[in-house]
DNA sequence: CTTGACCTTACCATGATGGGAAGGTCTATA
DNA sequence: TATAGACCTTCCCATCATGGTAAGGTCAAG
């Protein structure tokens, strides 16, 4: 199997397959008398494993440690359980940050008329002008 | 005013300020006889309109765009409403995206024991052995 | 044998930020 | 006054994951 094929079947860019293989997440495969890169369906599960686990939004890294831990027989479950759960604060953190961002906006698109009046709360806002925290006096 | 003045002022970083001047995001400012950049009350408040709006998780460039707006006085706080609804949706999307994430990961995590045993579901979906999609299958 | 779809490497770009080096400047203190 | 140390300057490099492009080799079908 050539990359092509190798990328639509795990659904990571033959781009991203070299990447991959450059920074070491995966192991260079063997070659074509023409310097082609030959996959197996081994190969294409390792992608996918790593697709899978980048689409969850492990980092490169994670995904690595994610991968040893997979291809080690005596792994414990127990890491691989952390390594999950610290990711789970991470994402939480991350959209209650999100969160707070939409609030102040909501609030300020509310109070934006909206029309062609030149004064506008949100740009009143974004200055500082009013009480620089819009979301919590509210 | 010099730039570690105006940085600690703003909440910018020094490196952040010089960048935005490079990128043309704010105007060079005057400088010294030494070629210090020279800084006053009206750039810091320009500096601090970009660090809020930052936080807001507005791009860069939407930032340049809300800042010429803000500049303007001639400018439409429709088009001001627009960009910031047009923000909350792509915000809303992320966040709908990073739930996805954590309710597939709070599922694995609640079905992996966490002890030594070697068999880990949550690494059993990363390669996609059981179902591919297990969020949705519950 | 040509055409077009593939493959190879190598380099550049993104966005927003940080780090560091090499050198100039300013201020306080010994 | 000399010197130390805290600033400032520019310039280059790194990040992270990904995409693009260019120049060239290969393969399969017509």
């Amino acid at each position: 199997m050539n990359i092509g094929q190798a990328a639509d079947q795990s659904g990571v860019s033959a781009k991203m397959i070299r990447y991959y293989e450059q920074i070491g997440l995966i192991s260079p495969p063997s070659r074509t008398d023409s310097n082609y890169r030959v996959y197996g369906a081994e190969e294409v599960h390792v992608l996918r494993f790593i697709k899978r686990a980048r689409t969850l939004g492990f980092s490169v890294e994670e995904t690595s440690v994610l991968l040893g831990l997979w291809q080690d027989r005596s792994r414990a479950s127990a890491e691989v359980r952390e390594i999950a759960s610290t990711h789970i604060g991470a994402l939480e953190t991350k959209i209650a940050e999100l969160q707070g961002m939409v609030k102040t906006l909501r609030h300020l698109v509310h109070c934006c008329a909206g029309d062609n009046r030149p004064d506008c709360p949100i740009l009143d806002d974004l200055a500082g002008t009013p009480a620089e925290q819009t979301s919590k006096g509210h």
